[in-house]
DNA sequence: ATCCTAAGTGGAAACGTTTCCACTCACAGT
DNA sequence: ACTGTGAGTGGAAACGTTTCCACTTAGGAT
């Protein structure tokens, strides 16, 4: 592989002129100049990513933690996230968790990761995350965003969508449309994100005077799988709801595959309502009522605030970006 | 930051004994290596990636190319790599493409980026790719394998199933199944892969007397959406047939929405057949008959080579696993 | 003529590792 | 006593950049 000095050789010049000609930051005469590019031409010179990092401390690279690479969730997320990146000239690395019991050893793994690589901040996502495992990261990495995870101590560092109130909307929507005996898929314990829905969720219905204590529920991991199998287990204890409310939409397809191996009929038997607005479930058979969070847009905010963080850029963050009910045929108006 | 210096300070010995310490190579004095390991553990040192990059020319990282983010084809196959580095001890950045029209360049500038980056080795997805652009990332990186693209000068290293073979299988069970009349939603012209089974699956069909150009076709993305209306479309022409094959499973998924939507049930009115065998085909409504291609394991072959090209491994390398029909819900045995 | 400025330039130093070579011991074999 | 041998060690050189400083030159102002 060629290197500067090569090239500076070939074109006759000093590898600082060199280094000007490829980072366009000092004075070079255009003779000069044309003389380099072409020995960079000719010799198919590529500048050496390690050598800049060692040299420069900085990369033009985030560092972004999924806590896992399968499922329709976070691709969206990171898809808006990847697309803003380019748009601003930055690169982007990737590193995945392994299962969601393992999030929060992953998550301080892939910090680890991402800044050893040389990322120039993080974003990283994942709800399981403690304080301390917060701390952990920051000392890491203090240039860092938290996607749909809030901790006091980095509260301006914090980007999530208000999962109490959404949580509560969908409560309201299933009510005004007449339902009175509900049942839930909840998401697992460790998630305070799903926590925080089905505080919305159950506490809005007791309002309206229902008994949280007395309403059906069952536990999935997030998978389309476990919404099946816990529709399924739903279904054989006790058909008494009408409404079946899915902490994410994943589960709430698997519930749709679930309810029909019963031999019921969606809405026609029993109505389903999703969370979080996948792309998906605009396909589904039928298509299902679900609430919709703005994830790419939270997701592009946070990277913003990143983006300003670490490169001293003005781009604009919005915070409080609402979620609204997306009311397709899932869904029975019984009034 | 400590450097190794710092640490070799504070242990009172000199920073190759620190070097081989870390990287457990050269003889060292228990003694010596004591005192190391305490004073990296007080300074909290991290050796800089960039630094050892840069002198040993090795990452112990696999570049990964794949062409789109999201969707549920490429993340399983992502996981499947990625848990198999793990077990490796190697580590995996992976890059994405934007859309399915700008594959090549996108695949270009991926396997540029993670060259440069100092991946020892490369895994390119995507099926667009042209001879000239295959020679371009041999010369960019020589150790690389191709997923799903077979390129006849570098026969070694391309992993693929035999779409061919997997077309000609969907085909032959439909008409066992005692279908006669077909209809199919094609993928995008540039995708060798879709032109294989397509050429599979008619090839089949001609061979039981049915002429291939009356059979009805639509053109879809490879997305969800795009199998929708490509259904539709068919639809309306004309309901000449009992049997629709679509190129993949998320454009049969669309396309089980579509014929919903358009007043006929599966697989009473109509069967629908996928491809590819993705988790989500068991959970649909009703669930999807498709061809099973076993692509985590045709992706961790390929990664088996690869890293037996880089590391001089010899990790098992399977080829020609073969597909087979998964019979599932959506299509109708008539006879 | 003399000074000052600014454009243009070359090259040494620095970034933080690994590797290699030269050196010192201690100890075993003659 | 004299030589090998090999474990243990320190430190210089190298990896390929960027940055900074010192230097030359040309042109305008005095």
């Amino acid at each position: 592989m060629a290197t500067i000095k090569d090239v500076a050789k070939r074109a006759g010049v000093g590898v600082g002129t060199v280094s000007r000609v490829i980072a366009g930051s000092g004075p070079v005469s255009a003779e000069a100049a044309s003389r380099v590019r072409r020995a960079i031409e000719e010799l198919r010179f590529r500048p050496s990513h390690a050598a800049r990092v060692l040299q420069k401390g900085q990369s033009q690279t985030i560092g972004v933690f999924v806590p896992l690479v399968h499922g329709a969730f976070y691709t969206p997320i990171l898809h808006a996230i990847y697309t803003t990146l380019r748009a601003y000239g930055r690169h982007m690395v990737v590193d995945f968790g392994q299962t969601l019991e393992s999030e929060r050893q992953d998550a301080l793994d892939g910090a680890e990761f991402l800044t050893d690589r040389g990322c120039d901040g993080l974003i990283v996502m994942g709800t399981a995350l403690k304080p301390a495992d917060i701390e952990h990261i920051a000392e890491l990495q203090p240039k860092f965003v938290l996607l749909n995870r809030c901790a006091p101590h980095f509260r301006a560092q914090c980007f999530a969508p208000d999962h109490h109130a959404a949580g509560a909307a969908a409560a309201r929507a299933l009510w005004e449309a007449g339902h009175r005996r509900f049942a839930v898929i909840e998401g697992p314990k460790s998630s305070l994100d799903n926590q925080q829905r089905m505080r919305g969720f159950l506490g809005t219905l007791a309002e309206h005077g229902i008994d949280p204590e007395g309403v059906p529920r069952e536990q999935g991991d997030f998978s389309p799988e476990s919404g099946r199998t816990a529709a399924q287990a739903l279904l054989a204890r006790a058909r008494t709801f009408t409404a079946l409310f899915c902490a994410n939409d994943e589960m709430a397809i698997g519930a749709l595959a679930g309810v029909r191996e019963a031999g019921l009929t969606v809405p026609g038997d029993l109505s389903v309502m999703g969370y979080d607005g996948i792309d998906l479930t605009a396909l589904t058979v039928p298509p299902l009522t679900t609430v919709l969070i703005p994830w790419r847009q939270i997701a592009t905010c946070a990277l913003h605030h990143l983006l300003n963080l670490c490169y001293g850029m003005s781009l604009p963050v919005e915070r409080d970006i609402p979620a609204q009910v997306l009311w397709r045929e899932s869904v029975a108006r019984l009034s």
